[in-house]
DNA sequence: CATGTTTTGATAGTAGCTGTCATTTCGGAG
DNA sequence: CTCCGAAATGACAGCTACTATCAAAACATG
């Protein structure tokens, strides 16, 4: 995403250390398969010791589960125009940072999906990730709404919209995200409106 | 829950094998934590092998992770009259299943909440299965919405409402759910209506 | 009781991950 | 440029979850 160039020799040497730890890394999960590949084998592909691996990613895992989009789709809502309401302004802003990523950025998301539909755990950690963004968006939510962080009525809506999202999301699904997508998120929304209806 | 006694001598040993695993090890769990649990001391504390251990269990995290309630609800979902609302069926399904749990049942749950609570790895895995009742959920709605089995409007309906649950079985809330956890429940569904008004 | 099948335990091995400590590499002060 | 402190690295040892295999024991059936 937002691509910062660090000051410090140091600190360049660091990022280019980590590229490289996660650039063999997924060449070997495509070309051998996730759990065929060791740590070792990726240490030694980005010539660095398996405990430098270790240092720069807490788990095998950590490698695939990076993600910079879920902070700026947060980010994009807030920029939203005030008077839009909620929803249009969340679908907006998730609208805007998709089409804002390129295409290379793309290939990378579309091979690390492939990941989390062939290994289970790393399907579980993202997950996880999900939920946490839930969080997130019930934190931008309140704000517009002008509610306390932890209101219910936040909680539920981010949960609903991220269980929708979810549901689009599945595996097998092509997740391209663009905006015949959206609209049937829309269409898949004003649905879920109507069967509320009852209550 | 259902508590079917079957009929061989081999089948009743074995169901006392895997209640006397679990027991050992959620027993420990609770005394020394989870990590700091080896299953090699669940094994002598069940008075079995560490063989036996994973043919009972895949892994360590499986005996945990057992979920009985979820097809329950399912079927209780199913079992309401067919003129009731969508929403208002599987409110009243998830209902009639918690509130005829023993205490017994309970405290099992709760314990096992804590344990979620406290272990990420535990807790992406409980996701997971969440997720998985999303499918079990759209298919009951689907069938009562009179659609096929994948129509995004069961998908949908089935993703919010997991969703919104899932909201509110958060790490730190109390998992009661009686009486008044289900307004609270259906309120936010009203309130979630009213912002997906404007679509 | 004799048979075949299922369950179990022992053993050995792989790989993810942690901790420690000496060595190297880097940034800045003199 | 040089030296010094701090950060990064690598080598090594160790623990534990998990797998594979195979022989012994427990059970079911005739």
């Amino acid at each position: 995403m937002t691509t910062e160039v660090p000051a410090g020799l140091r600190e360049r040497k660091k990022a280019r250390t980590r590229a490289a730890i996660r650039d063999a890394a997924m060449r070997l999960f495509t070309e051998q398969g996730y759990a065929a590949t060791t740590v070792e084998q990726i240490a030694e592909a980005a010539e660095v010791s398996p405990s430098t691996f270790f240092r720069y990613f807490p788990t095998k895992e950590d490698v695939v589960l990076t993600d910079d989009v879920d902070p700026a789709v947060v980010a994009a809502i807030r920029a939203q125009p005030p008077e839009t309401p909620v929803v249009d302004a969340v679908l907006a802003g998730m609208r805007q940072v998709f089409e804002q990523l390129t295409e290379e950025e793309w290939a990378g998301e579309r091979r690390r999906q492939r990941l989390f539909d062939e290994v289970p755990d790393l399907r579980a950690r993202q997950l996880q990730q999900t939920v946490a963004a839930v969080d997130l968006l019930a934190g931008v939510i309140a704000e517009r709404l002008g509610r306390p962080a932890d209101a219910d009525e936040a909680r539920t809506l981010a949960g609903a919209l991220v269980g929708v999202t979810l549901t689009f999301l599945r595996p097998g699904e092509a997740v391209s995200f663009h905006l015949e997508d959206f609209d049937r998120v829309r269409r898949a929304l004003i649905s879920l409106r109507d069967h509320l209806a009852p209550l």
